[in-house]
DNA sequence: CGGCTAGGCTAATCCAATTAGCCAAAGCGT
DNA sequence: ACGCTTTGGCTAATTGGATTAGCCTAGCCG
């Protein structure tokens, strides 16, 4: 029995495999071990167990979508700031249907898990840059509440209607930026 | 061994107990039988298993919500039935956290999720009365994501910072809402 | 080469769902 | 009241996934 070179590294991208393939369906050890050519105990070596891996995935793709939305944002300022934002938010969603369902719910308990939210959250700031104080947080949360409903919402097939998605989105997008 | 008095109905109703109780975590019928005072195998004479009693729930907790959102908008027309219809989305949402997580992502596959799933977009139809065609069913579409959105993050917790969130609600409402 | 550690493996345990098969409680017609 | 049938409990057994215990070898170090 060979080493199969594995590391909680290799098992964070081996679950996303897994994570895309199922659609973002509950993640299981035999699964990721099926993929890594391995059996399930085996896994321990690496990992404490299914809720540790659970955690580093989730952690992988909040920072994953921090960063994706760190570079739409930079450098823009104001309302194309916030549009860049959105656009991107839901761009993300709609290329990783599954890892976007398989986002942490609650991003807390876990401080990797914590302090990855922390970066989304410190992204959405930037977004709403020129506002200031509550007026700020509002604006936050409404384009959080936005992008994360619509993207929720369509990466579940929830828009049956035959009517152009993309102007769905762009009519939200515009009711909520700053005029 | 004395009959119990289940049926699906008493059934569904303990698993709302359950629901609300763990918060929405993934149901168990250890769980069900152990409210209900019964073997987990007896819950077999009265639904064909924990998928169909999630169904069950899920289709439950769709109409209660289709209900619920329908009084609130019957009546109304233009601008406040579509105040009324976010108000009261994100009052059902606030008043039973669990079951709005406990609510079914892709209500389709079973004939009664799908059922209540139209009931919940006729209402959301009801709410943008008013406008035609496309611009019917975008605005729909931004409600539904809004309304979602807000709600989803509200009952997690999402929203850490001291600022009135009723405050950041009514701002998404009126910068959605027809003016 | 001998020894140590890391990383596989098998076997065994635990837990929740589910199935099989038994048996009593109710309802019902006589 | 009596026996039949159906309904709804129960225990025992199976299955599947997570996890733990303990063994054993590959790779590395002196």
């Amino acid at each position: 029995m060979p080493r199969a070179g594995l590391s909680p590294e290799t098992l964070v991208a081996i679950a996303l495999e897994e994570v895309d393939a199922t659609g973002g369906a509950q993640l299981s050890l035999g699964a990721v071990a099926a993929r890594a050519g391995v059996r399930p105990p085996s896994l321990y070596k690496h990992v404490a167990g299914l809720p540790e891996l659970e955690a580093l995935v989730g952690a992988r793709l909040l920072d994953d979508l921090a960063t994706t939305l760190s570079v739409a944002v930079v450098d823009r300022r104001g309302a194309d700031a916030a549009r860049a934002f959105l656009h991107a938010y839901r761009a993300w969603a709609l290329r990783h249907p599954g890892r976007y369902r398989a986002l942490p719910v609650q991003p807390s308990g876990d401080p990797r898990l914590e302090a990855a939210a922390e970066r989304l959250l410190a992204v959405a700031a930037r977004a709403v840059d020129g506002l200031e104080g509550d007026e700020a947080v509002h604006a936050m949360r409404a384009m959080r509440a936005a992008a994360h409903g619509f993207a929720a919402l369509e990466s579940a097939g929830g828009f049956g209607m035959a009517v152009d998605v993309d102007a769905s989105f762009d009519r939200l997008v515009e009711a909520l930026v700053p005029r």
